[in-house]
RNA sequence: GCUGGGGUGGCGGAAUUGGUAGACGCCCAGGACUUAAAAUCCUGUGCCCUUAGGGGCGUACGGGUUCGAUUCCCGUCCCCAGUACCA
């Protein structure tokens, strides 16, 4: 066998044997407890890039782990592959979408292969294919009679630049998900999905996955559905011109208890009340409502200040709990799509009132008081506050409601606005349904078709699939290529038959990777989705990692899925995704040559950086001495700033490409890629081969490990550092922790290498211990570096089937050896390190004390003054106090 | 601004959750092997003082609690992410 560790020849020679056997292929098996690992599926760009390899070396990890720790493990992989960049490069280079895709799905295929993970193949899903996306359009149609797709005009989310449209949570902040650019506005008739349906769901179930989901999507999510539970109260109008007028204005406050503080009512610019009493608005009012309603249009920056702007309309509206007239002003700050395009002015009690009242000289009144200020409150005239207090308190001047708490209040005026019919209690949420509708090609039809006299039709499903047309004129500019494609769009109605056009629209893609976990579970199936029986034994998804830029997109839209199936009794769980990991982005370091215009990675050959004591770069020069511009950006090959995982491979392996970016930083940080790094898991590979190399004529011989006494100090140290490393090696995986396991397993084999005993000299007992810890090594090592770990195995148990093939299982974890028979316990004198005394674990504790105050090195600071204390803590440390 | 998360050597990062700060790795320096280089192995490596033994300082900064604080509390500064008038 060689001694020199090829990772291609080894590589190469594992991947075909996993192939050949089909080693992950996985299989109903009621026998063992299953595990669900799934990593978020790779769009067929062209090419992976580090951010994949990451992902997915931590979702092997996994799956390994869990395979031997004898998990029925499901680990399966698939194809987002209906998107716009196909659409692009149809529209750039005028290639056909669908072999740009499986162009690219082919490349993408044989780089998993060649990174060594473990997938089970057999289950790959394809969102372009017909076979899967016929079921988009089974649940579009589902929903349909459910009620919960609808179909309504709209202003839509419209990015310019993409020629395309965008769901909110994809124009989340104004900005475009796809390419950074601004967000605008256009008019269109659009499907929805009714999330909005389930917010009170999406909200209330996240209870059972607030602690295994990252607590940053968490929150994201909160904030994204924005529930906020609060009132509706109507204000008559009360204008002289039309008195007697039964209208209202109707708010929406999150604080009903302040409302004896209104000052005004303050509505959007395109509130309705405006066009309903514009004969009574003054022209100068008129005009500045249409510049504030022009203002608002303006697409703004992110960190942009808006001042406060308005005008009193003339009109009065009467605050139905303390009778009083008040204004009504139309202000910039209040939006027509949050709530009802109306507020109750508050400045006391709210930061926005209170700015818009103070610019426009607007009474300031104090309606709420701090509890221990209240009864002083209460008897004497309402102050002007210095600034508004926004927290919740004591009501005051507020009639009857005077003392009581804003809690109490809150209640109770909502059902005082009830009984009276002028109001109630409500609850709004921030978020909107889904828009799905696509005016694009490479995406799955809406199966709806219209008829001239039955109207809007969903397709039957035994027509399903509603099969995109081979080609179609794409041109990027917005209209839906498949208008213009009368062979598809001309057909009959479903229900009479008559001449009708089919819906030219396509689905939005992240329809496709709302359900595709499901799908892999039975991804054959031609009657449903999947069946609901051998879903229930996959499902769900024990561990999911990905990016958390999915955060408010994908993993929304997931568990809106997840609640849609369960509805249809298709599963009977409410959330699909037990436990969610998500990574941080793999970043590198570009350097731009402006006089070039050239992008150069952070060769050292190429770029001389200079560093500022935090490690930033301050200053940036190429090999002429020229300056060079910098940035640290998402690393991928387009932007020529990052490694191709492939010459990774090619250079260093696989497996020292994934152990070094498992090892390099916590899973969930961001990773700063730098190429030095990497030599160094390629020498740990090698060093593990060199020590197994090494010891293998004396340790391969295949027999099992029985228990043989223990000769030496060394093999004693050598078992009990195995046993501790397999315990923390074991927590850390269960934690989802992956750096600090491969540490381990480096402190591991250097507690191999350190024993300095020769093979030819080693006793039984050394024999044992080594062949013990090398065995535990390359078994635990097997998560981040299987090929390796696979052939290694091989030569120690002397088996060529493979670990799987032939039962291996995680090492486990003895507690009576991983015990250290003699512990170092430190000694501190006033909490200073002193000295170091051995002693038995267990020792007690006023013998360790005694050690401790004889020791000599601790006797000469303690000497001439006065033990005041002695802290002893068992097994840890002794701490005396000394005075004088 | 608000809401979260964070600040530990030249760098990435450890630290059993109040008990030896800096594991493991990278970088760097010195040495062995070599005609030489590469590879490998060994040694050193938080900062300052000291000939040595040793001593002092040290987890953003300032206080506090404690026998003992990277960890808990109060205040300040800075960084990252999300968000943007959500009533």
């Amino acid at each position: 066998m060689d001694d020199k560790y090829f990772a291609k020849k080894i590589e190469a020679k594992w991947q075909k044997k996993w192939g050949e056997t089909e080693a992950f292929r996985a299989e109903i098996d009621e026998e063992r407890p299953k595990f669900y690992q799934l990593e978020m599926l790779p769009y067929p760009s062209g090419n992976l890039h580090m951010g994949h390899v990451r992902n997915y070396s931590a979702g092997d990890a996994l799956a390994w782990y869990k395979r031997l720790k004898g998990f029925n493990v499901l680990h399966p992989i698939g194809w987002d592959s209906f998107g716009q960049p196909a659409e692009d490069a149809a529209v750039k280079r005028g290639v056909d979408p669908r072999q740009w895709t499986e162009d690219n799905i082919n490349i993408m295929r044989g780089q998993l292969e060649r990174l060594g993970l473990s997938y089970d193949w057999s289950r790959q899903m394809y969102a372009h294919k017909p076979e899967y996306y016929k079921f988009d359009q089974w649940f579009f149609i589902k929903m349909f009679e459910m009620g919960l797709a609808y179909k309504r005009m709209t202003q839509v989310n419209w990015c310019e630049h993409d020629q395309a449209t965008l769901s909110n949570e994809q124009a989340s902040g104004g900005i475009c998900w796809r390419c950074g650019n601004p967000v605008t506005k256009k008019d269109l008739e659009q499907w929805f999905l009714k999330t909005t349906a389930y917010a009170d769901q999406l909200i209330d179930d996240m209870d059972e996955i607030e602690h295994s989901w990252p607590g940053n999507v968490i929150k994201r999510q909160r904030d994204w559905i924005g529930r906020s539970d609060g009132a509706y109260v109507d204000f008559k109008i009360a204008h002289q011109a039309t008195a007697g007028s039964s209208d209202a204005i109707r708010v929406f406050t999150t604080r009903i208890d302040t409302i004896y503080g209104a000052n005004a009512i303050v509505v959007a610019a395109a509130h309705s009340i405006i066009d309903a009493y514009r004969d009574h608005l003054s022209p100068e009012v008129q005009a500045k409502v249409a510049e504030i309603a022009a203002e608002n249009l303006k697409p703004r920056d992110r960190d942009e200040e808006i001042e406060k702007d308005g005008i009193a309309t003339g009109l009065k509206g009467i605050n139905p709990f303390s009778g009083e007239e008040i204004p009504v002003w139309v202000g910039n700050y209040v939006m027509m799509e949050y709530g009802t395009g109306a507020v109750m002015s508050v400045p006391a009690h709210d930061e926005r009132d209170f700015e818009f009242a103070e610019k426009f000289g607007l009474p300031i009144r104090q309606v709420i008081s701090e509890p221990h200020l209240a009864h002083e409150h209460h008897t004497m005239q309402a102050l002007a506050l210095e600034d508004p207090f926004t927290e919740y308190g004591v009501l005051v001047h507020s009639d009857y409601w005077n003392g009581k708490t804003s809690e109490v209040a809150k209640a109770e005026m909502a059902n005082h606005a009830r009984e009276h019919g002028f109001g109630e209690a409500a609850t709004t949420y921030r978020l909107r349904d889904w828009g799905i509708s696509r005016q694009r090609f490479w995406g799955s039809p809406i199966p709806i078709i219209y008829c001239p006299d039955c109207g809007v039709v969903a397709e039957k499903f035994e027509n399903l699939p509603v099969c995109l047309p081979e080609s179609a004129p794409i041109t990027g500019t917005g209209e839906s290529p498949l208008s213009k494609v009368p062979e598809f769009y001309e057909t009959t109605c479903p229900k009479c038959e008559g001449t009708a056009h089919r819906e030219t629209d396509t689905m939005d893609t992240f329809v496709d990777s709302s359900w595709y976990f499901f799908r892999y579970t039975d991804p054959t199936n031609e009657i449903l989705p999947f069946s609901p029986e051998v879903a229930a034994y996959w499902t769900p998804v024990d561990q999911y990692i990905g990016g958390d830029d999915h955060a408010v997109m994908h993993l929304i839209y997931a568990r809106f899925w997840g609640k849609v199936m369960r509805d249809m009794e298709l599963v009977k769980f409410d959330e699909p995704v037990k436990r969610l990991l998500t990574q941080g982005m793999v970043v590198g370091e570009t350097f731009f040559d402006d006089s070039s215009g050239k992008r150069i990675y952070s060769d050292p050959r190429e770029v001389t950086v200079i560093r500022d004591a935090k490690g930033r770069i301050t200053e940036a020069k190429n090999s002429g001495g020229a300056v060079l511009r910098h940035a640290i950006e998402r690393m991928s090959k387009s932007k020529g700033n990052g490694v191709d995982p492939d010459e990774m491979i090619e250079i260093y392996g696989a497996d020292a490409a994934r152990i070094f970016i498992m090892f390099a930083a916590p899973i969930e940080n961001e990773l700063v890629w730098n190429e030095a790094g990497i030599e160094g898991g390629v020498r740990f590979l090698q060093r593990v081969w060199r020590l197994v190399h090494k010891w293998e004529s004396r340790i391969a011989n295949g027999e099992p490990l029985g228990a043989i006494d223990e000769s030496s100090d060394a093999a004693r140290a050598l078992r009990r550092k195995t046993h501790q490393s397999i315990k923390r090696i074991t927590e850390n995986f269960e934690s989802l922790q992956f750096n600090t396991p491969v540490a381990a397993l480096m402190e591991l084999a250097n507690a191999v290498s350190d024993i300095r005993i020769e093979p030819e000299n080693a006793d039984a007992g050394e024999v044992f211990a080594v062949r013990e810890a090398l065995t535990s090594l390359v078994l635990m090592l097997t998560p981040f570096a299987p090929h390796t770990a696979e052939e290694l195995y091989s030569i120690v148990i002397g088996n060529e089937n493979g670990m799987l093939a032939n039962g291996a299982r995680f090492p486990e974890s003895n507690e009576e050896l991983a015990r250290a028979d003699e512990i170092e316990i430190p000694v501190q004198v006033n909490g200073k390190l002193r000295s170091r005394v051995m002693a038995a674990p267990g020792t007690p504790n006023d013998e360790l004390e005694r050690r401790a105050l004889t020791d000599a090195k601790v006797v000469e600071h303690t000497h001439g003054k006065t033990v005041v204390k002695v802290v002893v803590v068992p097994d840890r440390l002794v701490n005396i106090v000394v005075k004088g």
